[in-house]
DNA sequence: ATAAGGCCCTGACCGC
DNA sequence: TGCGGTCAGGGCCTTA
């Protein structure tokens, strides 16, 4: 499931791949894959256009074009960017749902088994944008911004999190590892953080989305299913230092209190009951 | 404005 | 072996 730290190292390995192709033939075998124009119209508008970027705003992927308008990006669950090159076996895979015939021999392959992600083809990627909240890593976003979006707010830090207009990119996996670190339960109601407590979790977020950039981002499951891995197929290793998502039962790498799994908002979410010391429940997160 | 629930999707997994 | 039910979940939409 690519959150933030996926989606940036797709942004970063795909730039040396991508900068200053051109694209030669757009082939849609999911129509729905493209959200906001017709296939017809969104096959017209990439022909011939040249990719002059790659950046990342939250958990979507951009692509400018060398006509200013955007190709944007949006990988949900089980998305999957793969460049591979064109003269290679044909793509006998069932889930590729678009593919962009690139300059240079390469074709980007958009792989989607689950068929929630999305393209969008803009001319301002704000239309797609609007309404995300700050970026965490930036220097911009403080714990007083961080204090403010959940003050008064009776949902449960951990739903905050995931919502997107609070911060931008936060997914079920970093919510929880961030909420461990700073040391907060996750079904505290936003209205009861301090803003020392939003300090704490303002540091912690950014360490373990930084942390995990640096290992590559998370690759879960050895099945099929939603694991993330890189342009070239290389696995992330942040999984590996996973201190509780997804490791319900299994001992607090702090306290060795086994880890629980509770429903939050209903998303799965792991914490240590001891070194996450229960404040007030949140109405929608009692423990089962 | 906020909160909660449904929807989209498919494959893995469980119990019988 | 095979079947039906449940779960997973990001973002958007609808409903209170």
């Amino acid at each position: 499931m690519p959150e933030l730290p996926e989606v940036e190292n797709y942004a970063r390995d795909l730039k040396p791949l991508l900068v200053g192709r051109r694209i030669e033939a757009v082939d849609v075998h999911w129509p729905r894959a493209v959200a906001n124009l017709s296939v017809e119209e969104f096959r017209r508008g990439l022909l011939g256009r040249q990719i002059v970027n790659t950046d990342r705003r939250g958990k979507y992927l951009l692509f400018p074009l060398d006509n200013r308008w955007t190709l944007v990006l949006h990988l949900r669950m089980t998305g999957k960017l793969r460049l591979a090159p064109a003269n290679a076996e044909p793509d006998s895979d069932p889930y590729t749902r678009v593919v962009l015939r690139l300059s240079g021999g390469q074709v980007l392959l958009f792989r989607d088994q689950r068929k929630f992600g999305r393209f969008y083809l803009v001319e301002d990627p704000a239309q797609v944008l609007k309404g995300l909240g700050p970026e965490p890593l930036q220097d911009s976003f403080t714990p007083l911004d961080l204090f403010h979006a959940v003050q008064g707010r009776r949902a449960a830090i951990k739903a905050l999190l995931l919502d997107q207009h609070i911060v931008a990119g936060v997914g079920n996996i970093y919510a929880d590892e961030a909420l461990f670190l700073a040391g907060i339960d996750p079904r505290r109601p936003g209205a009861s953080l301090t803003l020392a407590d939003c300090s704490r979790l303002h540091t912690c977020l950014r360490q373990v989305l930084a942390e995990a950039i640096r290992e590559g981002g998370s690759t879960l499951g050895g099945s099929s299913l939603g694991n993330y891995q890189r342009p070239l197929g290389i696995p992330g290793r942040y999984q590996l230092r996973h201190r509780v998502y997804g490791r319900a039962g299994q001992p607090c790498p702090s306290c060795g209190t086994p880890i629980q799994r509770v429903k939050v908002a209903q998303r799965s979410t792991h914490f240590c009951p001891r070194c996450q010391l229960s404040g007030p429940v949140a109405s929608d997160g009692s423990p089962r």
